[in-house]
RNA sequence: UGGGGCGUAGUUCAACGGCAGAACGCCGGCCUUUGGAGCCGGAUGCUGGAGGUUCGAAUCCUCCCGCCCCAGCCA
């Protein structure tokens, strides 16, 4: 496999540089790293960067990637995230092979080397508590002191860690430390915590263990178990670098893997903060962890973002070490792009008004044919039934038009699409003045949408025949949080939720080829934007959800409208 | 006030001592049976600042300024 000259590969960043001269110099036979997730919640737009660069350097360079859960702490873990994070993993596009890990798995080994540490005497029992240890830590300006069990000799330490394991001691009384440097301008060289007591089950060991290994004492040790090369983190872990590299050393390890570190990604209009998002579950703010309206991954997926543009996304960003929070536009747009090219065409009326067309025969019925897709020819085509009576978009008239209005208007003659020129001739209201119907008239020269005189029209309308129309429910969404840096303004995270974020639309009508659409499918509805059918679907009542608008024209001339009369 | 990082168009990134570029966004035009897509063109930078080295500095050196991370028995 030659992926040297594809497109992808020639996209270059600061790691690629450092894997392809370690590939050069000979200081690593093959590139192997892995993408390291906690069990504790979904995965998210953020994560789906670290995954594209991790999988992405590992075929890239001809080399592999493990998914290795990092399983450490069992009060925040569940099995419910492995599962969900294995999927998300899997429909981003990436395949781990045989290499699926936990960090469980080495727990005996780990704690095998925390007894080595304690024989060299770099490793003790301490008997303080979390407040002690915390105040003995000192601050960041000053250094820190030594614990009075920091002496202890090792055949007593040694000792007291085995009855840790045995569970004789309850949660909060002992953990290890490493001795290291009380003094470190590095705090976390100020000897970090290497196993705490929890009497909690684990997802994985159930309750054979009772002591845990921390971050720091499980992550480089379980990278050099699996022969990874390259332990590529973000950028809150540069700290923990020098940690790293000081077990590797300090311990019997098959390998020495590094440490490199890249800027986390931040989005406009989101959070991608696990925190905050479990938040959002737990309070209720959305309906899940895949409500359409969240940048998990499930989400997106749920909304209709396909793998695909995911994975352009990560590539047009790139990657470097410099914090900065990328514009959601550039993700809309890598969307965008990807279903233009895949989404099949149909029609669909969200907010719908009644045409009549009265000079059309009563009871006739004529099949359309229309493109499926004018940027794949390989789509083909589709019938679409056309009767008397039809349903638009109530947006697409105005009865007194502004001058750059070009859609239907009294007297004025517009095409709909693939179908007929039709001209409106009166308007019917209600009596409080609402627009019930449309009286107009067709051109039967105009059959397709084309003209034999040549004339031309200005706009073309998307419709659904009323007869044959398809009920549907179109959820409409829009950016979780107003504004662009949500909290950035010092008030409340949540209260900066966009109200609007999810609009329920439930009486819309699609054309009848889209009655027995299957979950998951996205289509584009002509002139509107994509919509994927939602899990909710039932072929009695459908179920869309508006992954994004296409780019619209007239939305913006109305802005500038209301700019100028303002 | 200790330690570790980062500053290049509005945004995200290139440029690795040799004319500061791309993508997104924005503006204008063309085209159009989607006001979509596409095509063409345009604007936007004191490369955080000041010194220095050099024929030549975004790039090397010094100082300054600003921003981010670290004081969990979270990862």
């Amino acid at each position: 496999m030659d992926n040297h000259t594809s497109s992808s590969s020639e996209r270059s960043d600061f790691i690629r540089d450092i894997v392809a001269a370690d590939l050069r110099d000979g200081r690593v036979d093959s590139v192997v790293t892995r993408f390291p997730p906690e069990p504790n919640g979904y995965l998210h737009i953020g994560h789906a960067k670290a995954i594209c660069l991790n999988f992405g350097i590992a075929s890239e360079f001809g080399g592999r990637c493990h998914l290795r859960f990092d399983d450490t702490n069992p009060v925040k873990e569940e099995q419910e995230y492995i599962d969900a994070i294995e999927k998300d993993v899997r429909w981003l596009g990436f395949d781990w092979g045989e290499h699926l890990h936990f960090t469980s798995d080495y727990f005996e080994q780990l704690y095998e080397w925390a007894v080595h540490l304690i024989s060299e005497g770099k490793a003790y029992v301490d008997d303080l508590s979390a407040e002690e240890i915390r105040e003995y830590r000192g601050t960041l300006t000053e250094p820190g002191k030594a614990s009075p069990w920091r002496d202890r000799p090792a055949q007593e330490n040694l000792d007291l860690f085995k009855r840790m394991r045995a569970g004789e001691f309850p949660n909060g009384s002992r953990v290890l430390r490493a001795r290291i440097d009380m003094a470190s301008g590095n705090i976390n060289f100020r000897d970090p915590v290497l196993y705490r007591i929890l009497h909690a089950a684990h997802p994985r060991t159930g309750d054979a263990w009772c002591i845990y290994p921390s971050y720091d004492f499980a992550h480089g040790q379980s990278d050099a178990i699996e022969g990874i090369t390259h332990s590529i983190c973000t950028l809150e872990f540069q700290d923990h670098r020098p940690l790293y590299d000081w077990f590797i050393e300090n311990l019997p390890v098959p390998s020495t893997p590094h440490q490199y570190e890249f800027a986390r990604l931040n989005i406009t209009h989101t959070v991608l903060s696990k925190r905050v998002l479990l938040r959002l579950v737990k309070e209720g703010h959305v309906r899940g962890w895949d409500d359409p309206r969240m940048p998990t991954l499930s989400g997106i997926r749920r909304l209709g973002f396909p793998a695909e543009g995911m994975r352009d996304f990560a590539a047009m960003i790139g990657i470097a070490r410099s914090d900065s929070v990328v514009e959601i536009q550039m993700l809309e747009y890598a969307v965008r792009q990807v279903l233009n090219r895949t989404a099949q065409r149909r029609f669909g009326v969200l907010n719908p008004v009644k045409v009549v067309i009265e000079n059309y025969p009563e009871g006739q019925v004529e099949e359309m044919e229309t493109v499926n897709n004018p940027e794949d020819p390989s789509a083909g085509t589709r019938l679409v039934p056309f009767s008397r009576e039809l349903w638009i978009e109530r947006d697409d008239f105005m009865e007194d038009p502004p001058k750059k209005f070009f859609r239907m208007a009294p007297g004025r003659e517009v095409r709909l699409r693939s179908a007929y020129f039709v001209t409106c001739n009166e308007v019917v209201k209600d009596a409080d003045g609402e627009v019930i119907e449309l009286r107009c008239t067709y051109d039967p020269e105009t059959r397709g949408g084309s003209s034999p005189d040549g004339r031309k029209v200005k706009a073309t309308l998307h419709w659904v025949s009323a007869a044959h129309a398809v009920p549907a429910e179109v959820r409409l969404y829009d950016h979780l949080f107003t504004d662009p840096n949500p909290g950035s303004d010092g008030r409340d995270l949540f209260e900066g939720l966009n109200p609007d974020s999810e609009t329920v639309l439930p009486t819309c009508y699609v054309e009848p080829s889209l009655a027995d659409i299957p979950a998951g499918e996205t289509v584009q509805f002509e002139r509107l934007g994509y919509f994927c059918v939602d899990p909710d679907s039932t072929s009695d009542s459908l179920v869309f959800n508006r992954t994004l608008t296409l780019k619209d024209a007239w939305v913006k001339v109305q802005a500038q409208g209301k700019q100028n009369s303002a």
